[in-house]
DNA sequence: TTACGTCTGTACGATGCCGCACTTAGACGC
DNA sequence: GCGTCTAAGTGCGGCATCGTACAGACGTAA
């Protein structure tokens, strides 16, 4: 377990320095993180932060007549939680483990005395949020102007990017409410991506085939989300000085 | 002129404690605002923040075709320009002046330096942050699931919340733009408020007759921001303690 | 007053998505 | 092997919004 696990596996913790890297460790708890699991409720107080290193969780809206909408992902590359060191302790969003995996949480007062040293975390932290912010903000672009079939490439790319391989279990019912659209849209779009020979899936399984032809195909808003993560949190320790 | 500009008609600026707003007060530049100016385009370095006073300014994302959206509004109740203190220092959007005014701004270093003395500014700072969060999350989901009309409900509330008076200098082609959908979309959602009797409106003036029915006609979005809002940043200075 | 530009109203077919209903096809347990 | 359940495919009418085009109304400046 301990050589399969391991806190580097996710981007954040392992930009860190050992310093801080070390005074966090022992805080470290590794938890596993099954499909549909609630993380935290609209309006729910948090009692922990997460470091994602092999699920993917999705940050949804649910609105008053129960339809939803994913407004941002969080894998490997970053942290569920930022609303314990932004000061506000609860969104009005929930999380819910979108690709069964595991993580590590860290006690939010741990996190905020770390974050209140205002050192190295801090910077790390608050810029991995403002990478945050630029995905919200694409989404909100994306559901405007975008069609079901971009969106579908989007959010296949976008958890791939957080997954090793290119396998992903997820039914097109449960993508339907992560994009707020029908289950029928998406069965239309993932049929024509299947024909097109990108992807191929059967009862909850995806794979996918033709990555670059992916990339061809999507919207904008998946590149300039990956450009700004890119830019934001250059990997390993260049972040953290 | 200054019996009329106060910096303190900024709400941020106005729930600073004494120690920190007189370290803030000989940085501060009275500037005006006309309608349309572009504060800063998308990816640019800014040099400024900015603190509204009686302007509004919008933040856009334009897709690649040209179309565009727009995922938050900022007035005296915020700050323009959170990614110099996030650390990213550019965002993929642009700040357009909605609502001509005045407002304040302050030199990205300075406010850079106030923000790592890690004391009430930053926290100030970062649940503001937090609330904009908010803001353009919910407006992701409203661009999935409501109606222009709802939508205009939204933006004329949004405004009128940032002005003083009850009356709007924007045509609808502008808020068109702003919300990213057709101009006639929004002369027919106009058209049904101001049947009903909500509004009033010609040739580039808004007046906003019975807020209290549009209250009731809006969706949940407003609402749900206006609340995060007035939780993170209860007026006056309860927040820096 | 006239001319021009801007703002707003209206019409119409096209399109993409919705809501609903029903079918087909794998997977699983007994 | 059989029933059952869940995932995925299909069909159809309805609706909101789109794209385009044009007409009237108002404001401003010559």
């Amino acid at each position: 377990m301990s050589d399969l696990h391991h806190p580097r596996q996710n981007h954040l913790l392992d930009a860190l320095l050992s310093a801080e890297y070390d005074r966090l460790f022992p805080e470290l708890e590794l938890v596993h993180m099954p499909l549909g699991k609630v993380l935290y409720e609209s309006g729910e107080h948090l009692k922990h932060v997460y470091f994602p290193t092999t699920c993917i969780i999705s940050l949804l809206y649910v609105t008053e007549n129960g339809s939803s909408a994913e407004i941002a992902v969080v894998g490997n590359e970053g942290i569920l939680g930022v609303s314990i060191f932004m000061g506000g302790d609860t969104t009005p969003s929930r999380a819910v483990v979108q690709s069964d995996g595991y993580g590590y949480r860290v006690k939010a007062h741990i996190i905020k005395n770390e974050f209140n040293l205002a050192g190295p975390v801090l910077r790390l932290l608050l810029r991995y949020t403002q990478a945050l912010i630029t995905q919200m903000s694409q989404t909100a672009v994306c559901n405007r102007h975008h069609s079901v079939e971009q969106q579908l490439c989007r959010w296949l790319l976008l958890s791939q990017d957080r997954l090793s391989g290119n396998e992903l279990i997820m039914t097109q019912e449960l993508i339907a409410n992560m994009l707020g659209v029908r289950r029928e849209g998406v069965t239309e779009a993932a049929g024509k991506l299947h024909h097109a020979g990108l992807i191929d899936y059967s009862r909850g399984h995806i794979k996918i085939l033709d990555r670059p032809k992916l990339e061809r195909r999507v919207c904008e808003c998946y590149h300039v989300v990956k450009v700004e993560y890119d830019r934001l949190l250059p990997s390993l320790h260049a972040i953290a000085r």
